[in-house]
DNA sequence: ACAATTCAAATGAAAATGCACTTATAGCCA
DNA sequence: TGGCTATAAGTGCATTTTCATTTGAATTGT
């Protein structure tokens, strides 16, 4: 049976600025997410993953910040990633407080491959927009993020 | 001491569209985000409040959707905002299997007063913009989510 | 009318997350 | 130097989410 939409005009959210890039983050995202889902990999751990591509060590609380989880999610997701070989901790030589976390070779290795993937799903969506507008995307994030970037820990 | 970032130049998640939009939404909706946090509601709480303004009944698999969860979480957050008097479940007259989620006059008072927050947040960070480019955000999104609009259930 | 299929919602056990707090180290400055 | 504050990471428990499955109802095809 058809289920009728509410009779209403647009919806509160249709018009609400935060909901719309949330819902067009999670609507771009989710068909490489589903690759993943079949490759039995959670988001967060590719976030990690390409996170570390060509990172010489990051900190706990740095990839944290750029995995958009907070410290102690991070701490404990990367206990199941050193677990199963994806990174390894290590003291930082200049401040002890610190903890430096790479990739592995079978880390970098998925890595790769998974990067290799997520750019190949992006071609793909870029390609679904006009030139000019694929081009406009990009750097509107990139001015959103800039004017948006708020103090640390506020 | 300060903890120098890698040598490296741009990351590969500083170019990757999918990360750009992730990194936009959670940086764009965290300032309210804390205020939610402050007065105790939950992201998941707000968007479902939100998702039923001036809705008559909504499915618990639409409300899923637009909530951006999985309908076994909408289930059970649906159970939590039931307990604490926030939404009511009634049967659909026509197919027995939909549940119809409504706003109780709690739920609908707490999801005003936090849609008015909302717009406030929202018109500061459109003021952030200069106007043309605040105007082309939106309309860019909504372009986004119409290009992106996958087939349910993929 | 009836089996087979599809669909909506709920359930249960396992895994992940959030929050407040602890521990250890570093920086500051009198 | 000694003590105060700030910062990085880890911990524990409660809460929430996920995945696979189940239940019940509607639709489809014969």
């Amino acid at each position: 049976m058809e289920i009728p939409s509410p009779p209403s005009g647009v919806r509160f959210i249709d018009d609400y600025l935060v909901y719309l890039l949330a819902r067009a983050a999670h609507q771009v995202s989710s068909e490489f997410h589903e690759q993943l889902r079949r490759r039995g990999i959670s988001v967060a751990v590719w976030r990690v993953l390409s996170g570390l591509i060509g990172s010489e060590g990051e900190t706990v609380t740095g990839l944290a910040e750029a995995c958009l989880l907070q410290q102690p999610t991070m701490t404990k997701l990367l206990d199941r990633m050193t677990r199963s070989g994806l990174v390894s901790r290590s003291p930082d030589q200049r401040d002890r407080r610190v903890v430096r976390v790479c990739l592995t070779a079978a880390g970098r290795a998925m890595a790769e491959d998974l990067a290799l993937a997520a750019k190949a799903h992006e071609a793909e969506l870029l390609a679904r927009h006009p030139p000019a507008e694929a081009e406009a995307i990009k750097n509107l994030l990139r001015s959103i993020l800039a004017r948006h970037d708020r103090p640390r820990r506020g």
